[in-house]
This record gives structure tokens, sequence and C-alpha cells, in this order.
DNA sequence: GTGCAGAGTGCAAACGATTGCAACCGATCG
DNA sequence: CGATCGGTTGCAATCGTTTGCACTCTGCAC
């Protein structure tokens, strides 16, 4: 099934004229008389020509590819991320060339030096890159975007996490807790940075005593992170994203902890799965589409010839469910 | 910072050589001096030459790009398999380029032939394609693997469903269910013809009544389709998918249905959130990951210039969880 | 009838890399 | 000492497309 393709000089030849011609008629451009045009668009089309794009984009010199990083293409975040972008890209004539970087920094380093060599630009999703690595990537000689991840003399779209950590802590000391555990992301996550960062200064300024611990990105780091976030004395947990909370969820059901009568667990970026735990997990909800739109947006300017425009933040918006609830107000009676 | 491409020739300049050469240094041909090599190779990293992969991929004529296709990206079912497939690829020396098709069968229509442009092959995951539509694709001048949809002369690896659904349903007989409704997905699916065809030929060996409704393929496709459910006779549910499947849990917690004392629940897929649904699910896991790195391997046979091969069938396994249970012995009493 | 404008067309040179072929080198052999 | 040979290197063609420029041709004005 595997058809030889046809070229440019075989529609010029069908039509029997020559190659420059059959390109200004297929590309419409305006000196060319009206009945040539369709003559060598009905030829093309009966000839089944398609353009390769290949040859085009070498010959033009700009290519019309994005490639874009994720740490984990099964994350919903990143997932509804590359959603946005990739809708957005399209409209905007580009396509996306997608590596996944296991949430691995130097794998994330290869990809990036890989990708380039293929695009004519780079989105970083909540980029994993060390320091020196990220120095690396945007001296590449193309227009790189953070999602995720501020850095100057590069596009930026971010979650506004100061004002993410406000409202959950808001929402908690609302309840009456006092004293509050983060569950923690991977270590090189900037946004688990980000987001211990300002919620211990949200914490301080509602004097707040807030716990952390370590744990990850997944379903089971939550679920293992239960004996400890039991045997806290915190009476409300804030889990680094969705999957982590529902894992940490699980754990409580599994071993007789009512949430939220004796705890209450709150989470950031409400994944749709987030609605369909039980109890309904309290979370964060961010536009994550829209952040792969504004990422968009950020590079066609650039692209366009522009400076950098300012970065882009995203205040999130609390979806209050029934993992949260008033805190209990005697010290837990049960041990692990 | 977007600094100025190095050339072939700035390095050939620089080293006081011809283009052929550096060329040939860099690709490590055998005919040409080690010192010349060893002169060249440093001169490149100095400059930090990095080829040009557009005018690389154009000039040898083979497209080191393959295209692909899902419905939605935040499906983890496609994360999955892309995970699988990427990796794979990127081992073979190719990249991946990502369409979505929001589930929609002209716009994956529009899609594949904008990725066959650029790409050197495709690979249509679960495509929703009609049937004249999928003609159209095969018909395209490069070589096509479907996954879970099989298809003459193309590549094809998808799941078992004959295998599944039996599992499936000997389970649930085992369990006492003699009445089973199976919630529906998207009509333009494949593989959800194949889950009906294959539960009704295999309920009919078991002597098990099978009703059918319309679903959908997310959370609120199954939530919503929770009193029907509750109405009806059946004692066991099957969903389309997990994600169908813990919405439907959710429908049942919030209305005070016990499962499985009441209804079972079983589903295909086991995503990673089967497990930490409450009750967690039973559900069919597969290898999707595997199912990628299978349709590589087919892509590769064929890209090597051989036959295709014979499809590839991926036979799932039965996740027994706490979802399905013993069929109750009278008739529901409570009215939805 | 010659000149000239302007529209329409074709020729040929790019883009950056790879590669067949010819040219060159010093050394070895007859 | 010249021919030959193996090992290196450079020249130039090539991939499919776009596009600047030169050319042809028609029609109109003088």
């Amino acid at each position: 099934m595997v058809a030889e393709r046809v070229r440019l000089i075989d529609v010029a030849r069908e039509a029997g004229t020559s190659v420059s011609t059959v390109s200004r008629a297929l590309n419409g451009s305006d000196l060319i008389s009206p009945e040539v045009v369709a003559h060598v668009r009905a030829v093309a089309g009966e000839l089944g020509y398609r353009a390769d794009k290949r040859a085009q984009e070498f010959k033009l010199g700009r290519p019309l590819t994005v490639g874009v990083t994720v740490p984990d293409l099964t994350n919903p975040f990143f997932s509804e991320v590359l959603k946005g972008l990739a809708a957005s890209a399209r409209a905007g004539g580009y396509r996306l060339l997608i590596g996944e970087s296991g949430e691995d920094p130097a794998e994330e380093l290869r990809l990036v030096e890989e990708l380039v060599d293929h695009s004519g630009a780079l989105v970083l999703c909540s980029s994993r890159l060390t320091r020196s690595g990220l120095e690396k990537a945007l001296a590449l000689p193309v227009p790189v975007v953070c999602i995720n991840r501020t850095v100057k003399n590069a596009g930026a779209v971010a979650i506004d996490y100061r004002a993410a950590s406000r409202l959950l802590l808001e929402h908690l000391t609302g309840l009456g807790h006092r004293r509050v555990l983060y569950v923690g992301g991977p270590a090189t996550s900037w946004s688990d940075g980000e987001r211990r960062r300002t919620l211990r200064r949200t914490a301080r300024s509602l004097d707040v005593t807030l716990d952390e611990m370590d744990g990850g990105w997944a379903g089971n780091h939550g679920y293992d992170a239960g004996p400890t976030v039991l045997s806290s004395r915190a009476t409300a947990v804030i889990t680094f994203n969705d999957l982590v909370g529902v894992g940490l969820l699980s754990w409580m059901h599994d071993n007789d902890v009512d949430v939220p009568a004796e705890l209450s667990v709150a989470s950031y970026d409400d994944i749709p799965i987030a609605a369909y735990a039980r109890p309904p997990l309290t979370s964060l909800r961010n536009e994550r589409a829209r952040l792969g739109e504004l990422a968009w947006e950020q590079l066609a300017t650039r692209l366009a010839g522009n400076d950098w425009p300012r970065p882009d933040l995203l205040t999130p918006e609390l979806v209050v469910r029934a993992s949260t609830g008033p805190a209990r107000r005697r010290a837990r009676i049960r041990t692990s």
C-alpha cells in the first residue's frame, strides 16, 4: 500500500509547466493567471500530490515544530497542559514533538538536546532540570518557555502558588486547624519548592504550625505516607497533588480513619478524579489547559520577533469538598 | 539568547578542511584518518556545532518521526500507551509527533492528513475513524499501525477482548451473578464494539443475561449512569473503562448503595486510580505500555522492508478487588 | 512600426547536509 | 625511476521546494 511520493516536478510535467509555476499556483502567489492555478490545482489533486513538508521546512528555514518535555505523560496535570498547548500550537500552524523525562533531570537534559534539533522552540513543562541544566537549555538557539518554573530570559507561565497556599491555609484555619502537615513531592520539582516556601510563609502569618514530610507524585506515595501522617500531631494534611491525596485517603479508608472527622485532607490541582474519590477531595482547581495556551501565546509573541512578554501567573480556585472539615477538639487517641 | 546556528561549513572553515571531511568525521566514516577526526570533533565541539536535523532528514529522505493520534490525551490508558511507544521509538532513533482528536472522527482524519506530511509512519491509537476514513489513512504513502483496532494491510496490536470478557463474566458467574449490565463507551469506539460483541457471545455460552446501555468514556458518564443502573434488574455491572467505573462507584456511594453487597462493579483497563477507589475496583489489567512497544516493533519490522508481522494480541489479567462480591439473593427492595 | 509597460512564466540558485567519484599523496615494487 | 596501490581528502551533484531575476508575450500608445 505504500505508494511512491509524487513530487512537484511530477505535477509540473503532467501539467505541462515548470515547477516554479506549480509551486506558485499551489501556494497562492498573485502573479499567476487564474486558469493556470485552476489547472495545476486540478492536476495536483488528481495525482494526489502532497508537499514534502521536510523539504519545505528545510528550504524555508523555520521549523514549524515545538518540542515539549513533561516529567510524566500519565499524570493528568501534564496531559491537560499538553492538551491546551497542542490545540493552540496547532491553530498557529505548529506541531508538537513530545518527550517524557520520567521525572529524571539527566534524562530531561538529553531530551532537550534532542528535541532542539528538530524544533524551532521548546516548552519545558514542570522542568526537573538542575540549575545548570536549565542554563544550558536556555543557551540553545531557540526560544524556550517554562511552564511552572520561573526563569529569566525565557517565557514563563506558572500557577500562583502564593495565592494557592493562602487559599488552602485560610480554608483550614477557618475550620479551626492550627497544625498542618504538608506531604511533599519530588525533590527535583520546582513547584514543590514553591508550595513549601509559600506554605511556610503563609503559615507563619496565620500562626499555623506547619510540619513537612517527603512524599512523591503518585498514588502509592500518598498511600505509603499513611502511617507517618496518622502518627503526626497535625489535624489537617495538604498533599503535593491529588494523586498523592487520593492515595492517602485510600490508606485512611483501609485503616478506618474517618476523613474529615479525624483528619482533613486537601490538595493541589483538582484533577477529575478528585471529585470521585471518597470522600471527594478538597483541592485547588487550576486551569491547566489554559497554562498550555498561555505558553503558546508567549511563544508566538517571541517567534513574531518581539521580546518575551511578562510571565503569566494563573490564580487557582479552591474547590471545597467533603475531605476537609472542622478540626477535632481533642488529641487523637488511637495509635497507628 | 538566541544564538546563530553553526553550520557544517563553519566547522570546515575553522578546521581548515572541507565540508565532506567534517561530515565524515562526525558521522564516523572509516575512510578518514583518526587525527583528523579528533581535530574536527574538537573544533565542532568548540563551536557548539549541532547538525541541522531538518537538512539531514531531508537529504537522507527518510523521516525519523512517527505520527501518533489518540482520542484523548488525558485518558490514562492512552498516556501509558504513548509512554511505551515513545520509549521504544526513541530507542530506535525515532521521535513522536502526537495529535489529539478529541474523540472526533472528522478531526482525527484531519490530524492524520497533517501528521503524514511530517512523519514516516503513523500509529493510530484506538482510532475513531469511520470505515472510509480508515481506508483513506491506509492508502497514505506511509506504513500505519492501529492500536486497538484490527485492520487488514496494516500493523495491528490489540487487547484480546474475547479473553477479557470471558475473564470478567466467569468471575461474576462464579460469584453467582446471572444478570449483568454493560455500561458502554463512545459509539465511535471500535473497542466498545468488541467489548459488546465478546460479552454477548460469552454471556450466551455462560447462560448469563446481558443488558446493555450507552455510556461514555469519562467519570461523569459513569456517575450519570447511576440511576439507570440502580433501577435495572442486574446484580452486577461492567463498565466500559475504569473512569466510568469510578464515576459509577462514586454515585453509588453518594446514594448509599453498598458495593459489592447490593451491586458488583467491574471494569476494563485497571488504571492506577482503580486501586484507590473505594471500594477498590475489580478490573482487567492490560499492559498498555507494552501495547505501545509492540506497535513500535511492528512498525520497525515494516520499516526494515519486511511484510507486516501477524497482529499482536495482548491477554489481560483480572485483578479482583473489593468492588465485586457474591450476588445478592433477593431482588433489590429499595427504589431509586 | 517601434517602444514600453506589465502580467505571466521559466531558469537557476539557493537551503545544509551526505556521498560517489576523482584527485592526490607517499610508499612500495618491479 | 616510473608505475601502482592503498589510504585520505576534496569537488560537486543531489534531495524537493521556494523565489529573485530574466525573459517572453500581448496590448496599447506614440
